[in-house]
RNA sequence: GGGUCUAUAGCCAAGUGGUAAGGCAUGGGACUGCAACUCCCCGAUCGUUGGUUCAAAUCCGACUAGGCCCUCCA
């Protein structure tokens, strides 16, 4: 497998530290709200690569965080913890706010056939770990204590720029003119390990330390509870890319310092859904979500194929129209799978060569796009059973997750399908007297009601839209 | 200011040096009482501009436009 490696700037050839099997990290939500429809982008984009590996042959060891401390400000930067804000919005505990929301987050996922990794954990729950990292950070020299909170010394790090790629003396400190310089570090990137002097009062979340009563930095959980659950050596580390700097680069600092040797070989970057505007970010408060597009008629699954439509490393813009068409494109699509006849006759010669087409697409850097051609190529092959296509397109589904042999139930009671069957006949008879204007009237009537007739050499059948 | 990414038909999008996949929409046709559904057919020399090469959308340079990052973020 080809993948882009964020850490070299190139595509390279996947190969895990201990053969056949990937230690998959993916960094998880912070769970003070629902999640956009942006934030469920990277989400589904390593879906694909988890099951992508999983298709080649790789058993895939995957791990998630969920963030439910607090860390410093919200979207807007408007200097209030995130988890704190939410709770004295809603009224709610700041656990209260995380168990709603991490459901949240995972139900949004369900639908969008995003299958949860094996091990979630809750960056909560592993305040030992953090500790005990920490204070080997000290006994080394690599993190020192000042104005009570524990700093990572990022001079001492070797290579510290070289996932973002930035050159030290180029950084703006503060760019953001809403952000506080903290003069508590000797130098301005260092970073926090574990803070005792919070930013705002009436912190709810705190631990005891060796260092005093206080909560962990934000970098620190991601790299404890990958250790804690797949070793020292890790072979993929995911995320969206606004996280390459500081929160990678800082888990790399601070993992390898700790360490001692190389953490982490490919780190993979999921590149933003954009809206007309550009970035999707809650700050500007009307973000979507998944419950957004299905008020409005969207099925999740329509958005999933979407974002597979496109590259995960290519910016999306998202727009309406554009998830009009994937709604169209993705109904039509099951719609021709449907018609498919499923009486058991499958031709073997051709499915190798198709799986081995869908396999090259896999290993091209997750290209999307190239599988969903090789699906409509099978579904053209005019040479496959019908089959033989349901078996070709079930096994990419696998990775696809379209759930495109999957027919939904029949929503139609018996009383309903009888009512129908009469509205045909009574249309049929019409059609016969040639009195057009009502048999029009029946079937404008029933395509309202969401009932589609369909006209052929063998009469008139329905089916429901 | 520094870094970084992107630019292919109306729209989405593949292409990783040898003369442009696929999908959606539009148009034409078949089917139909008319439609819908379905099926068939039709479209681009690749942001602009130099260069490298026998050969470039694909490599290099310049320019233009846009996005993102520079301690909140997927």
């Amino acid at each position: 497998m080809e993948i882009y490696n964020t850490l070299n700037k190139k595509i390279e050839t996947f190969t895990p530290n201990e053969e056949n099997t990937v230690r998959m990290y993916t960094c998880g939500p912070t769970v003070y709200h629902y999640a956009h429809i942006g934030n469920l982008r990277t989400y589904i984009s390593e879906d694909i690569l988890e099951k992508g590996l999983e298709y080649l042959g790789y058993n895939v060891l995957r791990v998630m965080n969920v963030t439910d401390v607090g860390h410093l400000e919200n979207d807007s930067d408007d200097g209030e913890d995130k988890m704190e804000k939410s709770a004295k919005r809603e009224h709610k505990s700041v656990y209260e706010i995380a168990e709603f929301y991490e459901r949240a987050f995972f139900e949004d996922c369900a639908k969008l056939n995003i299958r949860k990794p094996r091990i979630v954990e809750r960056a909560t729950k592993h305040i030992d770990t953090y500790i005990k990292i920490i204070e080997k950070l000290l006994d080394t020299g690599y993190a020192y204590i000042s104005n009570g909170n524990v700093y990572f010394d990022v001079s001492k790090a070797n290579g510290y720029y070289k996932l973002s790629g930035k050159n030290p003396d180029d950084l703006k400190i503060g760019v953001r003119e809403t952000v506080e310089e903290d003069k508590s570090k000797k130098n301005p990137y260092d970073f926090g390990l574990w803070f005792t002097v919070s930013k705002f009062s009436n912190q709810e979340m705190k631990w005891d330390s060796p260092w005093g009563v206080g909560y962990p930095g934000w970098h620190i959980e991601c790299s404890g509870i990958s250790y804690k659950f797949l070793g020292e050596h890790l072979d993929i580390h995911c995320g969206g890319v606004d996280n390459i700097f500081p929160h990678h680069t800082n888990e790399i600092a601070q993992s390898e310092a700790f360490l001692g040797h190389k953490w982490c070989n490919y780190w993979v970057h999921g590149e933003h859904l954009n809206d007309s505007t550009g970035k999707m970010s809650k700050s500007k408060g009307d973000f979507l979500t998944i419950g957004t597009l299905e008020s409005k008629g969207y099925s999740p699954l329509a958005y999933r194929f979407y974002c597979l439509s496109s590259h995960y490393r290519n910016q999306l813009t998202f727009t309406y129209e554009g998830l009009d068409e994937a709604q169209k494109t993705y109904n039509k699509l099951k719609n021709r799978i449907k018609k498919l006849d499923r009486t058991p006759n499958l031709h073997e010669s051709k499915i190798d060569f198709y799986q081995n087409k869908f396999k090259q697409a896999i290993s091209n850097d997750l290209n999307t796009s190239s599988m969903l051609t090789v699906l409509y190529d099978v579904l053209k092959d005019k040479e496959l059973t019908d089959f033989t296509k349901l078996y070709l397109i079930e096994d990419f589904d696998k990775v696809l997750s379209l759930d495109l042999t999957i027919e939904e139930e029949n929503k139609i009671n018996e009383e309903t399908e009888s009512m129908i069957l009469k509205k045909i006949e009574e249309r049929n008879e019409a059609k016969k007297n040639k009195d057009f204007a009502t048999a029009d009237r029946i079937r404008n009537e029933l395509f309202d009601e969401g009932i589609r007739l369909i006209d052929s050499r063998e009469g008139t059948t329905y089916e429901i839209i």
